[in-house]
Order: C-alpha cells, then sequence, then structure tokens
RNA sequence: GCGCCUGUAGCUCAGUUGGAUAGAGCAACGGACUUCUAAUCCGUAGGUCAGAGGUUCGAAUCCUCUCAGGCGUACCA
C-alpha cells in the first residue's frame, strides 16, 4: 500500500518537473510515512517542504500543485489534504484496504516474506560461546537475537546461515583440562591446589565424577599432559553437547557448527598469514609478528605471533572470516557481546585488508544483561562458577518468557532481567498479552466451526469492515510486512516484539467493542475472515521470534 | 587520558533515521463481566527528551562542549 502511494508520487513529481512546475530532483527524496494522528489521513508526504527551497516557492504552494495533479487517483486516494508547513495527507479509498484481507488469507505463513534480500546470501554467527562451561544468560540474549534476526533475514527473502564459531583451541581449552583433572585427583584424596586462574563451577566436579566411572582411577597413573587432555577432551565434548541441548530447548537453531581446530587441520591459519605476509601486510618486530591493522583505520597494529611463538585469539579469527568471504556472503554479521566492541576495528581492518568490502561486515553488539531476583542484582563470574545458566532461566519462567525479554530491547541498550517480574502471569507480562489475543481468536474460531460458520468465508463481503476498529485492525495487519523489512534492513529485531504488541493491542479494543458472531450474517462472515486475518500474523511474527502461539490459555 | 554505548513520565522502554500536539506498558486514581476467554477494555493524571550552545522552515533525533552510568583501551580469550 506504501509503495502505491510512493510510486503515485514520484511519477506525478516526474510529470511536474517535465511541466516545469518544480525544478529537476532525485525522485528518491519522494518518500511517504505513516502519520504520527489518524487525523492526517493514512499517508503523509513532507516533499513540499523538501523541495522548497530549490524551487524557491512556499511549501504549501507546492504541495497544492502536487495535491492537484494526484486528485485524478479517485479509485486509491479518497481524498488529499494540506496541513501544517506543507504535508500533504493522503486518504486511502477504504475499500482497497479491505483487500489486504484477501492478501493475508492467500499467502498464510507467507505473509510478511518479501524479495527485499532475493539472492544475497548472508551469514549470522552468534553465541560461539567456549565449550568451558554451560550457557549463562548473557549468552541467552545473544541466542534470542541471533536467532531471531536469522529468521527475519529469511523472511526477507536473504539466504540466511546460522553459524556457531567453536573455541575449542587454545589456552582456556587446556585451563578447563586442568580445571577437571583436579578435581578429578580429589576423588581419590589427592589434595592438589585447585589452579588459581581454573574454573569453579559444581559442573567440572561432575565431569570429574563421569570421568571417574569410565576410567576409575587410571588417570592418576598417567602422565600429566596425556591426562589433561583427555580432561579436556571428555568436558569439552560433554559440555558441547549440553549447549546444544540448551539452545535446542531454547528454540535456537543453527544451520553449521564451525570448530576453530578444522581451522589449523585445514591449514587455513597458516594460509592466511603467508598471505597476509606476501601482501606486505605483516612485519616481525620484537620477536612477535603484527599485523598492519593500522593501515586500516586501527588505531594500532596488532600481534598476530606473540614472542613465545603462540598465536593470537586474532590470528585464526582472521583465516575464519577469511573462510567466511571465500564462502560467498554478501553480509557477515557477527554478533557479540558489548564487552568486545575493541575488537571491531581490527576486525574490520582484517576484512578491508583481505580484500573484501569493509561494509560487507557487521559486528552486532549486544549490551550487557544483569539479572534481578528479589529486587536485587545477582552477581555473576564464570571463572568463579557464580552464575545463572540459560537453562534455569528457561526452567524458571519458560522459553516463550525468556526469549521476549531478551527481544524486547534494542540490542545497544542495558537490559535488566528482572526474574520476578517475567515469572509474573499478569497485566506486567507483554508476552501473555500476546499469546493471550492468539488463544482468544482460536476459541472464536472454534465457536464459529461449531455453529458452521466457516464453510463460504471466502466469498464474504468485506466492505462491511470499512469503518472503526475493524479498518484500525486492517491497518495494522497492512504494515506488517514492511516492519519485517525494516527489521532486516536495519538488524533491529525488537522492532517485531514492539509490533507485537500493537497488534494485540489493536485486537483487544476491537474485541471489547465489538462482536465477531452475531445476527448481522454478512458482518459475521466478514470479521471471521478479519480475526483469521489477525491470528495468521499474530502467529507469523511470534513464529519470527521463537515463541510459540498457543490456542488456548 | 582516549574510544564505544546509554541518559525520554515515579519504574521499564518505544520513537519509522530531521517532521505535525514526544508515545506505550507497569505503578496511581476512577469506571466496564447475565454477552464469542476480565491473562481484557475505557477514562484521568503524569515531561525543561540529563544540561548548555550551534546547524535550519523544523531537532528527542545531526555537530560541539559539560555532567552521570556502563564497557573497552593486552604479545587474554
Amino acid at each position: 500500500m506504501k509503495e502505491k502511494i510512493e510510486s503515485l508520487l514520484k511519477q506525478t513529481l516526474e510529470d511536474l518537473i517535465h511541466e516545469g512546475v518544480i525544478p529537476p530532483c532525485e525522485l528518491d527524496i519522494a518518500s511517504v510515512s505513516i502519520p504520527p494522528d489518524k487525523g492526517f489521513g493514512d499517508f503523509a508526504s513532507n516533499i513540499a517542504m523538501v523541495l522548497a527551497s530549490r524551487a524557491k516557492r512556499p511549501p504549501r504552494q507546492i504541495a497544492g500543485a502536487i495535491k492537484d495533479a494526484m486528485e485524478c487517483h479517485a479509485d486509491i486516494i479518497d481524498r488529499i489534504d494540506i496541513a501544517g508547513p506543507g504535508f500533504i495527507n493522503f486518504y486511502i479509498n477504504p475499500s482497497l484496504w479491505v483487500n489486504i484481507l484477501h492478501d493475508t488469507h492467500a499467502k498464510g505463513k507467507t505473509y510478511g516474506t518479501s524479495t527485499f534480500g532475493a539472492g544475497k546470501k548472508v551469514q549470522v554467527e552468534f553465541v560461539s560461546a567456549n565449550p568451558t562451561g554451560p550457557l549463562h544468560i548473557g549468552h541467552g540474549r545473544g541466542a534470542a537475537v541471533g536467532d531471531t534476526l536469522a529468521r527475519i533475514l529469511a523472511a526477507a527473502g536473504f539466504d540466511v546461515e546460522a553459524e556457531y564459531y567453536i573455541n575449542d583451541v587454545g589456552n582456556q581449552m587446556n585451563i578447563l583440562g586442568l580445571s577437571v583433572l583436579s578435581r578429578y585427583r580429589d576423588l581419590f584424596g589427592q589434595n592438589i591446589p585447585f589452579p588459581a586462574t581454573g574454573y569453579k563451577g559444581d559442573y567440572i566436579r561432575d565431569l570429574a565424577r563421569r570421568l571417574s566411572e569410565i576410567h576409575g582411577k587410571n588417570l592418576l597413573d598417567e602422565e600429566e599432559s596425556a591426562a589433561i587432555q583427555t580432561c579436556r577432551k571428555f568436558a569439552s565434548q560433554v559440555i558441547l553437547d549440553e549447549i546444544k541441548a540448551d539452545l535446542d530447548s531454547f528454540n535456537v537453531h543453527f544451520d553449521h557448527y564451525f570448530s576453530e581446530s578444522s581451522l589449523y587441520s585445514n591449514h587455513k591459519v597458516e594460509a592466511t598469514l603467508d598471505d597476509l605476509r606476501d601482501k606486505d601486510l605483516s612485519y616481525e618486530e620484537d620477536g612477535a609478528l603484527w599485523f598492519r591493522t593500522s593501515s586500516f583505520g586501527d588505531e594500532k597494529d596488532r600481534v598476530l605471533r606473540k614472542q613465545d611463538g603462540s598465536l593470537t585469539y586474532f590470528a585464526p579469527d582472521i583465516a575464519y572470516h577469511k573462510d567466511k568471504i571465500d564462502r560467498g556472503f554478501r553480509q557477515i554479521i557477527d554478533i557479540w557481546g558489548a564487552d568486545h566492541h575493541g575488537y571491531v576495528p581490527r576486525m574490520k581492518a582484517a576484512i578491508e585488508a583481505l580484500g573484501a568490502d569493509k561494509d560487507c561486515f557487521h559486528a552486532l553488539l549486544i549490551q550487557l544483561v544483569s539479572l534481578v531476583r528479589q529486587g536485587k542484582p545477582v552477581q555473576m563470574s564464570t571463572r568463579s562458577g557464580e552464575f545463572v545458566t540459560l537453562k534455569e532461566i528457561i526452567d524458571e519462567v519458560g522459553k516463550d518468557v525468556a526469549r521476549y525479554f531478551f527481544l524486547m530491547r534494542r540490542c545497544d541498550s542495558q537490559l535488566i532481567f528482572d526474574l520476578d517480574l517475567a515469572k509474573k502471569k499478569s497485566d506486567e507480562n507483554p508476552v501473555y498479552y500476546i499469546q493471550y489475543a492468539h488463544a482468544r481468536i482460536c476459541s472464536i474460531l472454534a465457536n464459529a466451526a461449531d455453529q458452521g460458520l466457516l464453510s463460504d468465508v471466502t466469498q464474504a463481503d468485506l466492505s462491511v469492515l470499512a469503518t472503526g476498529e475493524d479498518l484500525e485492525l486492517i491497518k495494522t495487519i497492512a504494515t506488517y510486512p514492511d516492519t519485517v523489512v525494516s527489521c532486516a534492513a536495519d538488524l533491529e529485531p525488537h522492532r517485531i516484539a514492539f509490533y507485537l504488541l500493537e497488534l494485540a493491542t489493536a485486537f483487544h479494543r476491537f474485541y471489547n467493542k465489538n462482536r465477531v458472531i452475531s445476527d448481522d450474517g454478512r458482518l459475521t462472515k466478514a470479521r471471521l475472515v478479519l480475526i483469521d486475518a489477525v491470528r495468521q500474523v499474530l502467529s507469523n511474527a511470534l513464529a519470527l521470534l521463537g515463541i510459540d502461539a498457543p490456542e488456548s490459555m
């Protein structure tokens, strides 16, 4: 609908430029928006004000010329007003609005999808937590955002891949092995001081216990490095399996798990380092190998290989992103915790140095989540083992509430997750408000089915819906496809959460003021079509957030 | 010190990328169930958009400075 008005406006502008009424300009500036108040029509354009200084004529006069030229489209536009400093307000012919419902019905689950990103391969990489411990609440936000963003991009027509990068190489994995071995020895009375940097969570003791069930006390006799290896391998495998199970119960799905160690076994790290050296992008200094990231906007050069000969985290990460580029992704979206924001310039530099367009890389930074229980902040730290796991959150408040809470804020705004609030099954909880709207509709549809009213609704005369709350509902349904596109274009999934509230509100208001099933047969049929469309859109939008749409509550 | 994010109603947050009288939810107050689910609806009240300058027809939005909170500033990951 919006596009229709926009193209009409552009066409009119072109004609007026041709006639010399207004000076030449790019047609792109002719955009149409939904006004803040219903009194300003269905759509509005500020084009006359934008053109005013260029045309050296008052905006209202230009608006008048545009209005006169557009009034011939009476089949689409009911009325055109000029308001305020020079806004052009369009009132759409109600019979056109009503047609949206045919569209919703015909498209069903695909209503809201588009070809916006057609033909473009994008990758979203998220969570990517080290397999050194269970996922905690901070990972939960990244998981919900990443998974939802992937769903939104797919709905907008992109060819999307969701990927998890497993950091299964490096020092923290040895610390994990050492931590488990230490607890294992404890079980057999060997009291060796626990490593200062070790992981202290109870899950480490569980892993040690399970290891003892498999190996008995055999690991005590092994050489320490071999025993650490055994512990490490076992622990990371078990933990990764648990992470996958947690993600599954959170309705988060990945197309691909990418192992860091594969970069080594396929010699990709080596190849990348060679590549950088051959292009003179790296150099030796002070016994270390440096990458000239400062030539690409970073504030200083970065170390690839340390003095002790081992590689930094950065080195394989460059190889990893080179691999992403080689896989043909037009957009590479990394979802990171905001505490990693200092890492963005060097990754961008790396992308550019690798010869890719630096704008193809987006680091989406997710701000911190702090947990509040009974009004008090819950302290968390992975190393000390004091953290609330994602699994605990899901068990406590449910998957749907947890996902919605993570998705209802802009990513760059810090999130206070109030556990007591999340558990309340009341007005304070927006998730139930939205799901309740869906359940209510299902209930009405079931009633209608019992009365045999659903048989010939496709022939319903929808023109009876052209007023009041019925029309408001239709207009809200009509904005859904645009909302999905804007979320995909701006990488802002929270807008779907707000859209759902808006649609649920419009429905509840409609419900309280009107009856769907009434003595008026024509109106009943039309309204059954209407609420089924609302049900469909609620269900589609909830699916983007990975939240269930219950048929009864 | 430098860099990034945030600051909007008592609380939690939106604000379509510069547009019209700044909006929701919760909390407060007052109403609505003989009716398809009251986990709902309607009404009232609530604001120096942290502060000060600037840019222009027009600023919560863009620029500069100040203040406050968070994060970062590794040859850690």
